[in-house]
DNA sequence: GAAATGGTTAAGAAATCGTAAAGATCGATT
DNA sequence: AATCGATCTTTACGATTTCTTAACCATTTC
């Protein structure tokens, strides 16, 4: 279960806050000032922090740049709002002003949680039998190494972070040019067939699929 | 590719806006009053609007509220935004002032972009029997997956996105030609017949119905 | 009933895929 | 500076899939 942190010192809204997390399943922590918040965050550990601006003691602002690590939606009146981007550039992972629906905040609530979950998890993506470290760059395969080129690691952890989904070609080549900036479709699919060799060689099966015109996917 | 309305009567800044848009990858629709706005608005849809506020005819503040739908950034001088939680409130998601960094008008453009996108749509749509993952690029037909090519399942994701319209064929061509540049009325009929087999092959239905004269729309 | 539009089909044209081999590039090492 | 090795890119070609063309018939509109 999720927990999410209240930052409020306005008792009613934290109250509504919490009924409406509780009841969507969520586990909540209430705060009601800027230093008891930093307080509870050494004891708990929320996967998102909900944080009004206005705060006695120390106020909204001065508390973002503490709060690293943890996506923090602003709750804040529109009028406090003098410079969103700043807002974000401190660390604000989104901003919701008030009165606002709740049906918009549980939506970017879930956005949050989603993104964290699938950027902080752990550098190991499994797919099958394929083990991908990416800290080491190492390629587990059924307990034996598998060695791959920069390009070819590239591929492979782009498609086993988005195990379901179809890659295009052209997301494909973007993602990779930071490494290979020359990286053309003819020579993608040069690339694809020596992973695809490298991984068939080790494990005996076809990995990859290609979508015909569109891109690549990894298998069942 | 998204598309962003510049509404500004100064040229320059226009041109300018424009250069910064383009270059950025975006595309640009120019509007150089309020009421061109309106009749360009009727034609065109863009995910987002630039607003100067000073404008010949309906100044800004007037156009504001009739902009619903869209994210607005009012871009403007100074001394204009007297009042900026009154434009916040008017539905402006954003302000900046000129002379503005052309690093934070972009940023704010993402923001909104990014805000406005990740609450719509999901990546699966429905209608009937069928069911488009438009993530995985394939189509469930009660339990069945259904292989469509490029074209079929373009024209049917446009079909789908909008369940009750009809499609008017030259709309048809224009959203398809991103993949296929050089289909015709003649070609489109032909991968409509294929998908139209496809699905009745699948559910024993004609999901596609067709408009004399004008297009088509998926039926029921 | 004539003209225009829609539907189907088959075949040829075009695009894409997979692979191999050769040339280009880069960095490290001597 | 020259060489070597690893990696990346280019090129070419056959196999495959998809797309377009064109012809013909059915249907709708005027």
């Amino acid at each position: 279960m999720k927990s999410i942190m209240i930052i409020d010192d306005d008792i009613n809204i934290g109250n509504m806050l919490e009924e409406l997390l509780t009841k969507e399943g969520y586990h909540t922590i209430r705060a009601y000032s800027g230093t008891e918040a930093l307080l509870c965050l050494s004891l708990s550990n929320p996967d998102l922090i909900l944080l009004d601006l206005m705060l006695p003691g120390l106020n909204g602002e001065e508390i973002l740049p503490k709060l690293k690590g943890i996506p923090v939606i602003v709750v804040s009146a529109k009028a406090d709002i003098d410079d969103k981007v700043h807002l974000l550039l401190d660390g604000a992972a989104d901003y919701i002003t008030k009165p606002f629906n709740t049906k918009e905040l549980l939506a970017r609530i879930a956005v949050q949680l989603r993104n964290a979950s699938s950027l902080a998890s752990s550098p190991i993506l499994r797919f099958g039998n394929l083990t991908l470290n990416t800290d080491t760059h190492s390629l587990l395969v059924e307990r034996q190494t598998v060695k791959l080129t920069r390009t070819e690691f590239a591929i492979l952890k782009l498609l086993m972070q988005n195990p379901t989904q179809v890659i295009a070609k052209s997301v494909m080549l973007n993602r990779i040019s930071e490494d290979t900036p020359d990286c053309t479709e003819n020579s993608l699919k040069v690339h694809i067939s020596h992973l695809r060799k490298k991984l068939q060689d080790a494990d005996g099966k076809d990995y990859i699929a290609s979508v015909w015109g569109i891109g690549f996917k990894l298998n069942e």
